[in-house]
DNA sequence: TGGGATTATATGGGCGTCAATGGGATATAT
DNA sequence: ATATATCCCATTGACGCCCATATAATCCCA
């Protein structure tokens, strides 16, 4: 599976299109090209992105827990309701819903965050901020990417 | 199978009547577009919504169930006799009957809470209100999501 | 390997279509 | 008749589709 990697930042227009960076474009599965998904991240005030195809493995997860439970229901709430099912444009671009935006913060421009399976979409200023803090963070506590990876599996 | 996605605010008119959001509309799965079936839900004072396809499935699976089980007299009750059949018209609306308006509190507008197999009707503020509390008890049991998320396949 | 030629990407804007909503007219039932 | 259910048509605003352009990236060949 390709991966979404690198940060872009990218301008909103008029019409409060933006264009999905376009190696994120070519990351997304053959079959899902013209749609993406968007949440609001559980972590910060950022919107997070994938694939529909993702979305989709993750839901039938969901869709199996025990049917009455009141975590099904909190699950189907957060991540059913709350998800956007966005289309893009010919040329790549979609529109930042209004709640997400204020929800960031976001105005003109927004800052793209590759992540893996994932993307993040951030006011440009919080991007910088996130991306020094996390750097920061990753050094004073010495881990480097060999640590982690030799670490015991869970 | 399509899943019903995403939160809508719509509009009752003078006649009562209320648009199923377009997406939710095409969530219907062929052959059953122009009807739904809404009950009473068992948790909140919400409406629930799925397609007759669902029900027909859900019917099928309560026949299954020992015949002289309580369980199967529960069940047949609360679902068969409170289920209530309902047509869109052309323009995808359906009129939300009285008793679930005053079940519901919902009065000139209403919100549409997708939740994957089937969706709520909520009154909008008590929408808002669940999805922020499903948020927060979510983002605390942050790791049991995770770890549902991430679990292997079956 | 340098530099013009070609292509791709991000961005701008016109325009037609569709969804949500409003309301009149007709049919059916209580 | 009064209320309810359909059907049809109208309006408005949002969104998708299409075409255009400037800048950036890539290519290709002498």
């Amino acid at each position: 599976m390709e991966l979404f990697v690198s940060t872009f930042i990218n301008k909103i227009d008029k019409k409060g299109r933006i264009s999905l960076p376009s190696i994120f474009r070519n990351a997304l599965p053959k079959d899902y090209k013209n749609e993406i998904i968007l949440y609001k991240s559980l972590r910060h005030n950022s919107i997070e992105g994938c694939s529909v195809k993702r979305i989709n493995e993750i839901a039938n997860r969901i869709n199996n827990l025990d049917f009455f439970s009141e975590d099904q229901d909190d699950f189907s709430t957060s991540i059913f309701s709350e998800i956007i099912p966005t289309n893009l444009d010919k040329e790549g671009r979609f529109v930042i819903p209004d709640t997400l935006k204020k929800f960031t913060n976001i105005t003109s421009e927004a800052t793209f965050i590759g992540q893996g399976y994932y993307f993040q979409i951030l006011e440009p200023r919080k991007a910088k901020q996130k991306q020094t803090e996390s750097r920061k963070r990753l050094i004073l506590e010495k881990k480097s990417l060999t640590s982690i990876l030799n670490e015991k599996r869970k």
